[in-house]
DNA sequence: GCATTCTTGACGTATGCGGTCAGCAATAGC
DNA sequence: GCTATTGCTGACCGCATACGTCAAGAATGC
């Protein structure tokens, strides 16, 4: 029940990807320069957040990673469920219901399905929050825009 | 962001007390048998619930952990706070204003701000269920109520 | 005094997080 | 085609924490 440093890695390299290049393909060294993340570390997250179809990559000189979505259409939840599996929880629930019947029986699946309906709410929460929403703030907080030398495309 | 087992555990034996007695002194070889908790590691955890005031204990024949408030006066919140901390997240948020001024400038900030937000939120959530749920639910699926042999107290 | 039960603290073990490393593959510019 | 730059892959490691066990002691009731 607490939020791992990898996740807020993660969240803090899609905000600055968002952020300084609009989305464009952000080298890594440029993410690890402006955000402070273990560079190694950091590209191991971005596979979780290949697999998970938020981000894209492009390699050689003029490479990197870039969002495939517009920022509106990723929440905090993708990125949670990307790098740390889904908030899932040890539940009894069978989908038939001879079992279903049996299993009530037992406090394990009173417990069970309170902890269901937790985290579905907590869920809902985190997927109410949108990448757009941070680089909103971000702008809000006035914080300093600093796009890669050269170019800057849009998606 | 996972439900850890010990405190599901935690929540599985506060269930117990409550609802099969009442809240009364209940043996930990009680819970376990009807539980399947791990024993020793169950008394650890009432170590904790003790030291966050929500359980209380007597030793010796008639002995046993007992519900120091009443149901509806314990929150899951609660009982995640007593067995794993607070819900908190490395946040740079410092509270004399020059700092604050420094920090929101980086984009580490703007992120720490929105997990304080996230994590407010989901506090709310664990904090709007209570034991009384819990046994309520118990009633309404029809789990079988089992008194300690001998007794019964009402708190 | 004796059985029962909680108390305490040390101990073990496994799992996963946070982080590193070396070597390979693709792309761009010459 | 050559080379520099960048991402890709997967193995590896140390450490903390979660999880669970064990043994001896102290309180309580009979």
């Amino acid at each position: 029940m607490r939020i791992s440093s990898k996740v807020t890695y993660a969240l803090r390299a899609l905000f600055d990807i968002a952020f300084h290049n609009l989305g464009a393909p952000t080298k890594v060294d440029a993410i690890v320069a402006r955000e402070d993340i273990p560079a190694r570390f950091l590209e191991q997250i971005f596979q979780d957040l290949k697999e998970a179809g938020i981000v894209g990559s492009k390699r050689g000189r003029t490479g990197g990673y870039f969002l495939l979505r517009s920022p509106d259409a990723v929440t905090i939840g993708d990125v949670v469920r990307a790098v740390e599996g889904p908030l899932e929880h040890p539940c009894c629930y069978a989908t038939d219901a001879e079992l279903r019947e049996k299993c009530a029986l037992t406090s394990k699946c009173v417990t069970a399905a309170v902890w269901r309906d937790v985290t579905l709410r907590i869920d809902e929460v985190l997927n109410s929050v949108t990448l757009a929403d941070l680089t909103l703030k971000g702008e809000l907080l006035g914080v300093k825009r600093e796009a890669d030398a050269g170019f800057s495309y849009v998606i």
